[in-house]
DNA sequence: CTGACATTTGACCATCTGGTCAAACTCACG
DNA sequence: CGTGAGTTTGACCAGATGGTCAAATGTCAG
């Protein structure tokens, strides 16, 4: 196996392409779906060789997920608690939707995992996931609590927003298989505008609540 | 293996436990994840005595996903175009939400294999699910045409009920990770409620628009 | 009670799959 | 060049897995 110091040229680039290539392997066919040979393959490797640079299926398998939760979660970080509550959250909601359509892959590699009980991610989940979420349920609720944006359950609100725009990755077959010609994103995106339009605009002024 | 003939008491018996062990196992590891062993052994069936049953594991899966279809979009049919239309949606998210709780396993077995691209279940898809969504566009869209619910995309309303209810079934250790215990459902009960109804009331008064 | 048919099973097989290993090859660098 | 480390591969292995088969066992109508 590759030592532990710097990584050579080639080291560097042979494991960005089998990280590419796993990528694409375990979203389409699940982690037990997938074979480390189709992996190989899709990488232009060898099975052993792509075995000199992770030592197991599963290793490779949860280096993609850790690499790739960071990337996943990004958009919910810039969520900006001294922003426009509204526009934030639309803002949100099109950032997600955005990554639904760019990068179906990984979304789909994330609800496989999850439909499937996450045993592999459950550690992650309730601790890193559990954590930002806890933050941004006090950012709405703040939000809801100053009259800014209609008051929901402020957790059930982020769900919905996960489901929502992760709903056409995950599930593209079935929504291509029932939109003929259209763009589905497209749709969506006005669709998700205003539905969280209308279920978040206060029905008494803000205004009155002090902030001239 | 069995006559074409009236099948036997055994025969019933033993295929309805192959198939509610199948539905078991299926809906956990997938259709790839899962062994013709431990289908067997969850039947209480010895490997070839299942085979005897069934020619194969195939054949097992796509008779499971057969049979549950139709009880999958029993609520869809249920929706009367003649009734008042928010109720008549709000039942259905309702029923919905209540199929995730009770079934989530049949959620469950259906999303993984659209998630991986429903290799088994386009045909379905693009024929008898087709005809049912186009007919349920046409009853929201007739009902946004009267003006008795606020005007959104048709079919993007009907996506957002599937992706919001199912959520709750598919993505059920995600919920569990981040909720502590609180009971997720009742929560989602109010809450869908309160969406739906936001989005949809009217905004204009529809007896303007002439049912007295 | 018995024969015909239904059911069950242990033994078996071919293939797939994750992973190993020693040998061969390539490459950077003195 | 030459040499040692880094890289690649063919051959191989053990266990899992879908599926077969002939023989054994159970069931039930006449």
């Amino acid at each position: 196996m590759p030592r532990d110091r710097s990584p050579t040229r080639i080291q560097k680039r042979n494991r960005a392409t089998i990280i590419e290539a796993a990528l694409d392997v375990f979203s389409q066919h699940g982690f037990r779906g997938a074979t480390v040979d189709q992996i190989a393959t899709a990488a232009g490797l060898s099975k052993p060789n792509l075995l000199y640079y992770f030592p197991s299926k599963e290793a490779i398998f949860t280096e993609l997920l850790s690499e790739l939760l960071d990337t996943w979660l990004a958009p919910l970080r810039e969520i900006d608690p001294k922003g426009e509550p509204l526009d934030e959250i639309l803002a949100y909601v099109t950032r997600k939707l955005q990554m639904s359509q760019d990068m179906p892959r990984e979304s789909r590699l994330f609800a496989n995992e999850i439909v499937q009980g996450a045993p592999r991610m459950i550690d992650a989940l309730s601790t890193d996931l559990r954590a930002l979420v806890d933050e941004t349920e006090t950012i709405f609720a703040d939000w809801m609590d100053a009259g800014r944006i209609a008051r929901v359950h402020p957790r059930h609100l982020l769900f919905s927003i996960w489901s929502l725009t992760q709903h056409y990755a995950d599930f593209e077959v079935q929504v291509q298989a029932l939109m003929t010609p259209e763009d589905p994103f497209a749709e969506a995106g006005a669709f998700l505008d205003t539905l969280y339009r209308r279920m978040l605009t206060p029905t008494v002024s803000p205004a009155i609540l002090g902030d001239a």
